[in-house]
RNA sequence: GGGGGGUUUCCCGAGCGGUCAAAGGGGUCAGACUGUAAAUCUGAUGGCAUUGCCUUCACAGGUUCGAAUCCUGUACCCCCCA
């Protein structure tokens, strides 16, 4: 077994402790043994987020120190919805929808978390698996019994919702705490599971498990709390126009995820850098001193982009992205494939039209701008053309009369509209 | 139930019977600048067409050579008196 690193203070210098329940014993306790610790995720789509990647990434920490991290999947709180941090009730999701989503978050956990590793593999398990047996009668004999109300009121995720008029708390989600509280105590009964962590908004169900913890098994069990990731506007990170930034390729193209942290704020870089990479200390005080003096270089978005990327879609997903990224951002696109195209411009929307249109006397420029839906009127086509935003296989285009022909095609069969900077859509030819 | 005011192009908002596709602001889009940033500056912003044409100013009618602008009715909104 690799030697205990000391990862309360890696933890701590990295700003990623925002609570913890014993500041005081926690740090020895971590560094005198190897100890079991968990960190839960919601099943509320088939793929975790930007936001659970830091608890993901705090895990890995862990494991890496020489710590047992285990991956709990709320296959069964997923049922239910946490209130905290929710300013409305959740809407509950089918049991399939459930089941399809637990599967992929695991598979996603796999490329973060070692499952193989000897001494400490990481554990994946689902709270269905031993909530759903429970029978109501009992729950509430063995785990609701040790719950006053008073005190469930007095939280702050109950709390809040109780103080808005406009949303109520359906005694569902007023449960869920105790569930979540109970999963602790399970977790500590089969895996010897001490430690939970989660982010700040987790706080009031994970003292929740050490009470009960206490009451029913006379043990103190410990919890840790991460800040949210937000940025320095005070909104939360991995949202863009277009959506949230999710892990799965299918849902967010590596790409589109490399560009994501391309494009974080120099005020919110060093913190990314802490909170999501493994850089050491060094390396990251290096590149805030780098940003302060040559902020337009960026290579804290550059590394930062680049180490994320290759975390969650390998290599060969960070090659991608940054083939992309050249071609989006460079020159001319020419004699490439239509494989090498598709791939590239994966979250390009694409129309398909028939290759008829480009012999003859051609496709003009300003039709093709509106087929492909990049002009929503052939003036506004003529407008983007005559201020000098339309490109070709972006080549400018410097003339209203223009005829497409197959000659403008980038690949066999595509051809590569462009509006303005960055706005692409593509058009497929086919016989 | 009585009296008054309002409804304008994505939003706010100005509009004299002709010179109104309709001021101004916001937003959006494009360009310049730049760090694929922020800020700033410039231009554009109903549709079709190289002069011009067509459809818009709550809805339906009417007056007029001509209406977003006047009249009548309908719908919705706001205010005041019961």
């Amino acid at each position: 077994m690799s030697i205990l690193q000391d990862i309360f203070a890696e933890l701590k210098w990295r700003g990623l402790i925002h609570q913890t329940t014993d500041d005081a014993h926690l740090p020895t306790w971590l560094n005198a043994a190897s100890r079991t610790l968990y960190a839960g995720f919601d099943p509320t789509a088939d793929s975790l987020h930007v936001g659970s990647l830091m608890p993901l990434m705090i895990l890995r920490r862990f494991q890496r120190a020489g710590h047992k991290p285990i991956a709990l999947v709320g296959g069964a709180t997923g049922m239910i919805g946490d209130p905290s941090g929710k300013s409305e009730e959740r809407n509950l999701l089918s049991l399939d929808a459930l089941r399809a989503n637990v599967r992929g978050l695991e598979a996603q956990m796999r490329t973060v978390l070692d499952f193989d590793n000897a001494a400490n593999p990481a554990v994946l398990v689902n709270n269905y698996d031993w909530m759903s047996g429970f029978s109501f009668l009992e729950f509430l004999r063995d785990v609701g019994k040790n719950f006053p109300v008073n005190v469930m009121l007095a939280k702050d995720s109950v709390k809040s919702r109780l103080e808005r008029s406009d949303a109520g708390l359906s005694y569902t989600e007023f449960s869920y705490m105790l569930l979540q509280a109970y999963d602790f105590v399970h977790l500590y009964s089969q895996h010897g599971c001490e430690l939970q962590l989660g982010a700040s908004d987790q706080w009031g169900n994970i003292t929740a498990g050490i009470d009960l913890a206490r009451r029913q098994k006379s043990v103190q069990l410990y919890g840790l709390t991460c800040p949210l990731l937000t940025k320095s506007d005070g909104s939360k990170m991995g949202k863009t126009e277009s959506g949230t930034v999710w892990l799965s390729a299918a849902r967010t193209s590596p790409y589109a995820f490399y560009q994501y942290w391309i494009n974080v704020d120099d005020a919110d870089a060093g913190k990314c850098l802490r909170f999501l990479t493994e850089f050491s200390r060094e390396e990251i005080e290096a590149l805030d001193a780098a940003r302060a003096v040559e902020p337009a270089k960026r290579e804290s978005q550059r590394r930062l982009a680049e180490e994320l990327t290759r975390l969650i879609h390998d290599d060969v997903g960070l090659d991608s992205a940054r083939r992309a990224t050249e071609i989006f951002f460079g020159a001319e696109i020419r004699e490439l494939s239509d494989v090498q195209l598709g791939e590239i411009f994966a979250d390009v929307p694409s129309k398909e039209l028939p290759r008829s249109r480009l012999t003859g006397e051609g496709l003009n420029v300003i039709d093709a701008l509106v087929e492909a839906s990049l002009a929503k009127s052939k003036g506004d086509a003529r407008r983007t053309i005559e201020q000098g935003g339309a490109y070709v296989n972006n080549r400018r285009i410097d003339g209203l009369t223009k005829q497409l022909s197959p000659a403008d095609l980038a690949s066999e069969s595509v051809m590569v509209l462009r509006s303005g900077k960055k706005k692409y859509a593509l058009l497929r030819f086919r016989d």
